[in-house]
DNA sequence: CTCAATGCAAAGTTTTTGCACGGTT
DNA sequence: AACCGTGCAAAAACTTTGCATTGAG
């Protein structure tokens, strides 16, 4: 395989990822990077987010709508959706349910499962807020 | 809200959702349904896609690398997404740890948790197969 | 008759890629 | 010097949308 080299560009996005607690979208990941690098592109911004969740330091998050999300957290976590606003957040799980599931998950992935990506959906707190008073009227 | 009416190929999408355990993407329905109803087009397929999983009578499942996928089974259920092939599958969890892990998750969403598209990474035994063969050489 | 659903094509969004150049080793 | 990473722009992949027409109620 190809080798590693250093780049300051990657190391930025790292480090924003390593961070943040937003599950940032690519772009927002440029805009961020952006600050410091004036001239990067979006095609290095995908390049590196890739490469980065390809040698597992970094987690690409898929979402129904909008683009995929990315998390630089590297404990095994879960993740929960909010299926109406888009946004990413880390769910905390009493460890013991989180090993009874992937056990239980593995028996057909054969211990490759995954826990940085397991996901679920739902609605968030200020989500819920605005659609009940949507309701209203 | 608008009264929904009958239409013949909504029928057809649906009929082929309920009967696959693929859970296609939205051009493989549209490739399938197009054996029907070779007029279809692809943008009526996303519509109705999109329109049964408002409706809850269709799941979307987004998944790192290629398109969304669909699912037209209703039982709650979890899925495990093949990484390597993008492939969909059911998993089938002891209703007991189903419970508890959306019993937490609902801690932070307030009961808003859909166990419909619950969803988890990992490699399934066919591309299993096939890296093994490959780290070989 | 009314309005939802369709087919078609154009446009929108998100992500990837080819290429010449600059940076790291 | 070798070759990886970058910036840029074009292209690809995926999804939505406007509009005239068809079809259900």
């Amino acid at each position: 395989m190809a080798t590693l080299k250093y780049s300051r560009q990657r190391e930025s996005i790292k480090e924003y990822l390593s961070k943040t607690r937003s599950h940032p979208t690519a772009d927002s990941v440029y805009l961020h990077v952006k600050e410091e690098f004036p001239n990067i592109s979006l095609g290095t911004v995908y390049r590196n987010l890739n490469l980065l969740a390809d040698i597992g330091e970094a987690v690409k998050i898929a979402t129904p709508d909008g683009g995929d999300r990315f998390d630089g957290r590297t404990e095994p976590h879960y993740h929960v959706v909010c299926t109406s606003c888009g946004n990413v957040f880390d769910l905390e799980l009493d460890p013991q349910y989180m090993e009874a599931v992937n056990q239980t998950a593995n028996q057909y992935f054969d211990g490759t499962i995954d826990n940085h990506t397991s996901l679920f959906y739902g609605t968030c707190s200020e989500c819920l807020k605005k659609n009940s008073s949507k309701d209203l009227k």
